[in-house]
DNA sequence: GTCTATACCACGATAGAC
DNA sequence: GTCTATCGTGGTATAGAC
């Protein structure tokens, strides 16, 4: 496996080519996505063969798996973790919502701040592949976040005693939507709600914001589905006389 | 343009080439998105020549974005007159925000309940698109979208006067964002909620707690960013001695 | 005007030489 | 480990048949 023999130096080897290629494919598949990047292109980037991703990585999709993994596993380790801690302290009492919350941004906003660990692009890229439509994408992060989620999930279950698990399992379906969406950038949306680039780029203050409007959302009362389950056509339900 | 010359017989002329080609293109790009659909397998599904694409519709691009205008003009204006109605009927007082999100709503559900139209399962295909991180898709849906969004954002802007345009901005972000997501499916990240197929399915039911929720995030007060724009390195703030 | 056959170049993937 | 050569498939363009 990689890394059974160290090198016999232990110079500042800038970059490996394994490492070359994941830095290339991070920035290239974060600008075009997945299937619009070719791996020619990132090869080129990464000044090595076209067959170096077929030795590596065996295939793209390979590839694009370990691109996100690298980045990924530490951040749901780091949420998980944070949780507990929160736990820990709360105790005896129950973590209350907006503390549960907090362990899922904070780490993400640690990561957005942190160049080093690819900062708000990495966010970006992981937005746009939870959006993605690929089977082996979406199998992929179902198993990223299989353990983190129900992690989460038991902590608001805990936190909203009176909210029937459906229901919050549909609230944290909400709030995974809102939050890929709103890590995967604007680019032309943002002129839909009329935000100036400055504004958008931010990530910390726009998670600030994602928060507390998420947390409204989950702690609201339970609607009524079975009466508001048959919607009129186009008709208006509590039209006044007039 | 099309229809200039009624063909001499009336006869139920079933479908010619460029409505065979979008039918086929609508199916398989629901299927597989945009990327992972070849044109080759539109035109092999449609019965058609390969090159029928390029002569009606130029590029593959352009072929998608016909495909989604068919739908997404008629349900974007529906959605605008719904809204001018309920503001008349309800005049001279303002409308409510949970009207105002019902004519959103209602006009996607009765298109996911018509099967003619495209049904379910173009609300996906339309959930994927939103969610798309290719240039041509993302400048075409703000295009698309723009008008509505504008309409909406001067009603809610009357139901909410004391929250500020900007945050405003960011809540129907977080909206159009969770709506989307939702609208694209789940597949593998049903998995992630813990829903069955059977609870995922129904359109209608989706939509029905997905209104409320985003409704509570709506109307929620205003976060006070200034002071939370300093996030603690994982250090938890109001945590109480022990 | 419509439609078809066909050619072109870029893509992902792989085999085999070095 | 790395590289070249090559295969099948992709989107696109065009010449020409009806």
């Amino acid at each position: 496996m990689v890394g059974s023999i160290v090198p016999i130096a232990g110079a500042p080897r800038p970059a490996v080519t394994k490492d070359r290629i994941l830095d290339a494919a991070e920035a290239l598949f974060m600008e075009h996505g997945f299937e619009a990047t070719s791996l020619r292109s990132i090869t080129a980037a990464a000044a090595v063969n076209l067959a170096a991703v077929n030795y590596h990585f065996g295939t793209k999709e390979e590839l694009f798996q370990t691109v996100l993994t690298r980045r990924l596993d530490p951040l749901n380790q780091k949420r998980v973790d944070l949780l507990t801690r929160f736990e820990r302290e709360a105790a005896p009492e129950v973590l209350p919502c907006d503390r549960i919350l907090s362990a899922m941004f904070i780490p993400a906003l640690e990561l957005a701040r942190d160049p080093e660990r690819g900062g708000k692009d990495f966010l970006r890229l992981l937005g746009r592949a939870y959006a993605d439509p690929a089977p082996f994408i979406r199998a992929f992060l179902a198993g990223q976040y299989a353990v983190m989620i129900a992690r989460f999930k038991a902590a608001f279950a805990r936190a909203l005693p009176n909210l029937p698990k459906k229901e919050l399992s549909w609230r944290l379906h909400f709030i995974m939507g809102a939050l890929s969406y709103t890590l995967a950038g604007t680019d032309a949306l943002r002129l839909i709600a009329e935000l100036t680039p400055a504004e958008t780029g931010n990530d910390e203050v726009l998670l600030q914001r994602l928060a507390p409007f998420l947390l409204a959302g989950l702690q609201s009362p339970v609607p009524d589905i079975a009466e508001a389950a048959r919607v009129p056509k186009s008709g208006p339900r509590p039209k006044p006389p007039k």
